[in-house]
DNA sequence: CGTAGTATGTACGCTAGCGCACAATATGGC
DNA sequence: GCCATATTGTGCGCTAGCGTACATACTACG
């Protein structure tokens, strides 16, 4: 199963600039293809890109040391990796691993670092998208805290799907519990409800949503909350 | 017990920016008092101030719709309250209400948002503390999920000790526990633990921290993480 | 100095999720 | 087509933390 050439405004932050600006950019933005497992970063690494992702989905992530992890967000078409090189920190205690196959573009850090300088669209668009992030760090924080693991299933399905342009993920619920910090068995009794109750269906490693409203139903209020931050903090974007 | 008068360098992002530009804002920072359970911001608020403590200190929470609750991150003196202004949301899903009593100064949400897009110094500092505020609330996703309630108890003593000149925080065990997102019930047997330990003494309302490094010895890894991460941000601050 | 109200202690059954062990089954590579 | 390996299913016992209920004790305030 082949990606679709890439597209720059598949990546809803190019898509949010400006198009004399973007059109700036295309030279210096590379065309990347990201393998799942790829680790783009480790803790306290440092990146020598940007990523915006178009089809691919890279998740963010803690690791204790006791060995246990944790996503506390993930980063696909709507986002990009790299956030630390424009706030300040150049580095994160955070990794980030391709968690679902396929493309992206990238810019190099110091490009990106200069033309963020030049206070103009790609800056506001860049603070816009960090705050949006901070808003699914906190609501990951509040629902580890407070919900089950079906329906942090359900959220993190929904996040996942809304970043692809199908109904069918690449992904074994070994990934998945991990992701969520969970027990693998955790993740096989919470998707054998869904799939008893015809929700999605699944097979070694691929997982097909039959009924997204059906997720809906199963959801805690943390998917809403993000999505509706993410939709409220893109929808005046370009305005000044 | 009354708190000393406040100084502006008592909070640290302050106290980062070079004399002249300190000098510049001093006319327009309001010195004020929060006093315990204030609300400075709900769910989706408009702050009209941004707000530096010095004594004070904010926590940073969600409320869910089953009304429990969880903080997922606390400013005192190291940080700000409103960082929204200056990414471009204007508001956020956090609630913020001043946890410790005390004192802070405040400043004007346009004054504040004219500065910080003049791209100098105090730019730099905000974005480095929004970036360290990340990390805060990342580790604390992380930290819900594989910690006890012991743990998360200890690190969150500890970090709220750095905030204060005291050894003794003015806190019911129910306050601790609406924080941590747990039972009451939670908080007082991790917190009769501690007394045996002799690391605590409390009697209604009032925490002693006797034995500071008996809490480092019971803390998870994620307080560390969290301070390191503060030190390292702002080392260097003040380096172009 | 007494008392109302707040804060803390304790107990008990219950549940979600963990850790572990192992069985069963699909699939890609040869 | 077969097999090694990755993936999923299942079944324990166990523990942390929850929900509830109620007892005790402090202290602020009249």
């Amino acid at each position: 199963m082949q990606s679709p050439p890439p597209q720059l405004n598949q990546n809803h932050l190019l898509a949010a600039l400006p198009p004399a600006e973007l059109e700036r950019l295309k030279p210096h933005l590379e065309q990347i293809h990201m393998p799942l497992g790829d680790v783009l970063c480790e803790s306290g690494g440092r990146l020598s890109h940007v990523y915006f992702p178009t089809s691919a989905i890279i998740s963010l992530h803690y690791i204790l040391e006791n060995g246990s992890s944790s996503e506390v967000a993930g980063v696909g078409n709507e986002g990009m990796l790299g956030i630390s090189l424009f706030m300040g920190g150049e580095n994160t205690p955070t990794w980030a691993t391709v968690q679902t196959a396929g493309h992206g573009y990238r810019l190099k850090a110091p490009l990106l670092l200069q033309e963020f300088n030049q206070s103009g669209p790609l800056q506001r668009v860049l603070l816009r998208y960090t705050q949006a992030l901070i808003t699914q760090i906190s609501q990951t924080a509040v629902c580890n805290r407070h919900h089950t693991i079906e329906q942090q299933l359900c959220r993190w399905l929904l996040l996942t799907l809304d970043r692809l342009n199908s109904q069918e993920l690449v992904m074994t619920q070994e990934l998945i519990a991990s992701m969520l910090g969970v027990r693998r068995e955790g993740i096989t009794e919470a998707a054998g409800k869904l799939q008893q109750a015809e929700i999605i269906r699944y097979r070694r490693g691929h997982i097909t949503v039959l009924n997204r409203a059906g997720l809906q139903g199963h959801v805690c209020e943390c998917y809403d909350v993000v999505k509706k931050e993410f939709e409220r903090l893109f929808r005046d974007v370009r305005k000044p």
